[in-house]
DNA sequence: CTTTGCCATGAACGTCCGTTCAGTTATTGA
DNA sequence: TCAATAACTGAACGGACGTTCATGGCAAAG
């Protein structure tokens, strides 16, 4: 039973499409589970029970499992990098940072288990795959880079090794979805200000 | 075939002792195996047949392969609570930070796989396994957090949140396993300094 | 030399895995 | 009304999984 024209009306379903109601319920339980149990934990069958239909109906919108998985980073990344290019990329170097951070945070309300997976799910990726993913992260990556060599040439910020800088404030913004709850004591922005506090005075500035 | 007598001499081996060679064995190979694949993604197979054994030889040194994990995290935690304790607790708040910091980066030296586990392969235990390390992490997160609140109350930190400072401590120490490799351009002594430099700014020391 | 009993084998168990596919259903455009 | 076709089912595939166990080899003890 094809369910869309219910909600969406009666246009644009030519005859053969793709129901655009299942394919993105598929990923976004794959996400979940995923990010809930790690890739390797999940079965087709398990992402297919939650979804409501057989495993084989997974096949009508990934070649396998290691796509959706790919597909998911892939996509995750190019919105964040999107969305980075959005958020504010002028100012001093302080500023920047400061946006980068809070940025980086903020992001984490709308897509919380996309920036979990971005992570810890790596390894479990084709080496192609794995190089795309990581060409995108070094991009993301080398945002930050760039403003903390920035500032150290400004002379606003104090780092004895930018490239280490970079790494370990990637980590502790990172460290975020392993602990934040939405429900928790703290709002998000609240988790912002401290970090970023923290942020800008490991920089020295 | 047991080869213990030629390395070992002739001592100790009761009748019916297990094997001291195979035993250690098991747990350096899985070690191995879940730090660089994930628990999940490693079967017992795999570990048997890195070993030299069948899978079966297996079970006598470890009950299940959630033990196995287990086993691994909690000896791993005692020793990482053990080496801690010998390290030095005395001194101002500040003394006291430089000291857990350098301790935690240090300590890569010796068991980075059992680090990266300790905090990759947490989802993978059981719920009672989970309760008993998340106790054991608490206690570690405990004696940081301590350090901080001393370090507000005597004046030598200003931090809004010793909590969420805590957490983004370790975050960021952590994420040393992610990057740093023996080979790698700096030494671990360079990586310890450059991080405390880093987290002693942060707590507004 | 014989007994003891640890240690390992290798086959087997039931189950689940990712994936494929012929067949059924439902809905469309003509 | 009817042919076309997307969406899905349900069964099946070969293989891998964690785990068990009867069996046997082999080093130490008596």
């Amino acid at each position: 039973m094809n369910v869309r024209s219910v909600i969406d009306g009666d246009m644009a379903r030519t005859t053969g499409s793709h129901s655009d109601i299942t394919g993105p319920r598929i990923r976004e339980v794959a996400l979940r589970l995923f990010a809930a149990e790690g890739y390797a934990a999940v079965s087709m069958r398990k992402i297919a029970a939650e979804v409501g239909v057989q495993a084989g109906a997974l096949y009508n919108y990934t070649p396998d499992k290691q796509s959706l998985l790919f597909d998911l980073m892939h996509s995750h990344m190019e919105d964040l990098l999107a969305a980075r290019s959005e958020a504010g990329t002028t100012g001093t170097p302080t500023d920047r940072l400061e946006a980068f951070t809070r940025f980086h945070i903020s992001y984490h309300e709308e897509r919380p288990h996309e920036i979990f997976i971005a992570y810890m799910e790596l390894r479990n990726l084709t080496p192609e795959n794995f190089a795309v993913i990581e060409e995108l992260r070094g991009k993301y990556e080398d945002e930050l880079s760039g403003i903390l060599r920035a500032g150290v040439e400004a002379g606003e910020f104090t780092l004895v090794d930018p490239r280490v800088a970079t790494r370990a404030i990637i980590s502790m913004l990172n460290g975020v979805t392993t602990w934040y709850r939405r429900e928790g004591r703290l709002t998000l922005t609240e988790v912002e200000t401290i970090y970023w506090d923290m942020v800008r005075k490991a920089v020295g500035a």
